[in-house]
DNA sequence: TTGTATGCGTTATCAG
DNA sequence: CTGATAACGCATACAA
C-alpha cells in the first residue's frame, strides 16, 4: 500500500535506480539531468513517498539508530539520563530507540537479542548482567557497545561514576556529622552499584540493621518499618528511589534519623528531616557516553582499560546543616 | 558476518527453505523429517544463528513491535507510564520501542515518520500535535494508533483521564479549604492538558498571578519568584513537575501558601507545607491503552467516539489537613 | 545521463 | 517431505 521507488519510477517513466539516485541526494543526484530530477522529486512529494527503512537497512547495513537499554525507566534518574542521551545523539544525526529491562534478567536478554536483530548501529546498556560473557552471549561480536553506570570486568568501553569517591564523600559528610551507627537499605546485591555502595558503607560504619529489596520506593517504605526498634544515627539508602520511599514513610519528625542516599532527592531543602545525598553528574555521564559511542561508530577501537571516572557532589539540606550545629 | 539460513543450509546439506521451515516451528516444521529437523536445529544452535528481523519483517510485514512516543521521558510520570505499558505489551507478545519527543514538535514529527518507517505494528503516542491533520500527516493511514493522555478532536482511539473531573475534584477540595484567590503556574498552553486545567481553575477562582513556561521543574522555581509580591490562598500548578520545582524553591515555611497540582508529589506527607494533588490512575491508563491497541491489532476497527474516561483521586497531606481545622 | 542486473536474509509459492 | 524460485524495497556495480 505505501508508495515505493517502483511506483515513482512507473509514474515518471524512469527506472528504479534513477529514482533512487535522485532521492539519495548529494553526489549521486547531481549526476542526473535537471529535468528528470525535478520530475522525480515532484512525483515523490506528490505521491507522499516514504522510504522503507527496513529495506534500506537490509541493503546498507546501517540504521542511523542507536539502542539504549536501561534497567528501569520508571526511575527518574534513568529517565533524565535517557532524555539527555537522546538529545545528544540526535545532534549527531542518530535517533534513539529505548528499551526497558525492568531489572529483569530475562527481559534484558530478550532486548539484548532483539535490538541488534531489529537493526541498530550501536548499543548503550545499563546492564543487569554482571559478567562479560553473560552480556556478550546475546550480542553480535562487532556491535559498538558502551556500558553505562554499571562497570563489567573486561569491558573497556564503560562510562560510570567512580563509586568509591561517590560513596566516600557521603560517608565523610556523615562521619563529620558524628554518625557512627547506621541502618542500611540496599538495592539488589547482584547490581554492582548497590553492592559496592553497601560494601563501603559497611566498612566505614557500624551497621546495626539492614534491609535488602528491589530498588523501588516500596522497599524503602518496608525498610523503615523493620528499623523501628533500632536507633541508628543515620539510615543510608543505596539509591534515591529507596530514599524517597523511606522518607515517604516517616511520620514522626520530632527526632528523625539522618537519611543519606545517592543522587537527587526532590524538594530536599524543604524536608523537615536531615537529608544528605551524593549526586552523580548525570549530564556529564550522558555526554561522555555518547562521545565514546561515536568514537566506536567511526571505527576507532578505543582501548581504555579503566572506566571513565566522573566526579560527584554532596548536597545537604537545611535540617541537616542545623543538626550539625548541635 | 552473522550466520544466515544460507550458511545453515550449506552446513547441513539442505536448502534454505528447509532450514526456514524447521526454524519456523509449528505446522511447517512438523512436515519435515525428524532426521533433518534435528540436524538443522543442532546446526543452528551450534552456529549461533540469529534471524535477521529486518529481512523477516520486510517479507512478512509484521514486526511484533509497538512504538511508544512520549513527550518527555525525563518526567517520572511518563516513565512510570512507559514502564507499565512495556510490561503489559510484553505479556501479550509484543516488545516496545520508546521514542522521546522532548515536547519539541520538530522531534515529534521526526519520530512519527521514523518509527513506522523502521517498522512497527502499532503506535501509542502522547501527542504534541493538536489536530488530527498535523498528526496523521506523518503517519501511514492504516497504522493502528492509540492517542494517550492528550485527546485530539476526531481521533476515536484515545485513552485519557477526564480532565474536567480531575480538575474539579481538586478545585472542590481547595474551595472547601477556603481558597478564593489563586496563583497559577501553567505548562505550555498548546498542550491540551495544561490548557484545560488552567481554564477550569481560572473559571472557579480569582487568578491573581499567572506564570507560563515549559513543564519543567525550573519553570516552577521561576514562578515562585514572580509570585513573591502577591499573597494567594493557593498556588495551582498544571502538573507535578511544575509543583516539585515550585516547592523546591520555597524557603520560608512560616506562612506558606497551599500548593495544588496534578499527579503524585513524592514524599508529600512529610512536607511542612499544605499540599493537595489530584492523581490520575496511571496503571489503569496503561492497561486501557494496551487493551485498545490490541483490539486494533486484531483488525477490529473500534469506533468509540468518546475518549475512555478514567477516574482520579485527590490526595492531601498532613499540613493541609491541619490547616483545614483552623 | 540513465537503465539492467544483482543481492541483502527471509518467507511463501509452486513444483516435484 | 524437500528444493528451486520469486518476491519484499532498496542501493549499487556494471553497462550502455
Amino acid at each position: 500500500m505505501p508508495v515505493t521507488l517502483q511506483d515513482i519510477a512507473a509514474e515518471t517513466q524512469t527506472s528504479v535506480s534513477t529514482v533512487s539516485r535522485v532521492l539519495a541526494g548529494g553526489d549521486l543526484a547531481r549526476r542526473i539531468s535537471h529535468a528528470t530530477r525535478q520530475r522525480v522529486i515532484e512525483a515523490a512529494k506528490r505521491m507522499g513517498y516514504r522510504p522503507n527503512l527496513l529495506a534500506r537497512s537490509l541493503r546498507t547495513r546501517r540504521t542511523h539508530t542507536i539502542g539504549l537499554l536501561v534497567s528501569d525507566i520508571a526511575n527518574p534518574w534513568f529517565g533524565q539520563l535517557a532524555s539527555l542521551i537522546e538529545q545528544s545523539l540526535r545532534r549527531h544525526g542518530y535517533s534513539l530507540i529505548l528499551g526497558n529491562s525492568g531489572e529483569d534478567p530475562q527481559v534484558e536478554a530478550t532486548y539484548l537479542r532483539l535490538m541488534p536483530q531489529r537493526g541498530i548501529d550501536g548499543l548503550i546498556v545499563v546492564p543487569l548482567a554482571r559478567s562479560k560473557r553473560t552480556l556478550m552471549e546475546h550480542l553480535p561480536a562487532k556491535l559498538p557497545l558502551v556500558v553505562l553506570d554499571r562497570p563489567i570486568p573486561g569491558i573497556p568501553n564503560c562510562i560510570a561514576t567512580n563509586q568509591d569517591q561517590l560513596v566516600n564523600q557521603l560517608c565523610d559528610t556523615l562521619h563529620n556529622a558524628g554518625v557512627r551507627r547506621v541502618a542500611l537499605v540496599r538495592g539488589p546485591s547482584h547490581i554492582v552499584t548497590h553492592r559496592r555502595r553497601a560494601e563501603i558503607v559497611s566498612e566505614r560504619f557500624e551497621v546495626v540493621a539492614e534491609y535488602e529489596g528491589p530498588a523501588q520506593k516500596q522497599t524503602g517504605r518496608q525498610a523503615l518499618i523493620r528499623f523501628n526498634a533500632v536507633q541508628p544515627d543515620a539510615i543510608v539508602c543505596t539509591n534515591n528511589f529507596l530514599g524517597q520511599g523511606l522518607i515517604d514513610a516517616i511520620d514522626q519528625i520530632d527526632s528523625p534519623p539522618i537519611v543519606a542516599c545517592f543522587d537527587e532527592i526532590p524538594m530536599i531543602h524543604l524536608l523537615p528531616i536531615p537529608v544528605v545525598c551524593s549526586n552523580q553528574d548525570v549530564p556529564m555521564l550522558a555526554e561522555a557516553c555518547v562521545a565514546r559511542l561515536l568514537l566506536l561508530l567511526e571505527g576507532q577501537q578505543v582501548r581504555e582499560p579503566a572506566p571513565m571516572v566522573l566526579p560527584a557532589r554532596v548536597i545537604t539540606n537545611r535540617a541537616f546543616n542545623e543538626r550539625l550545629k548541635d
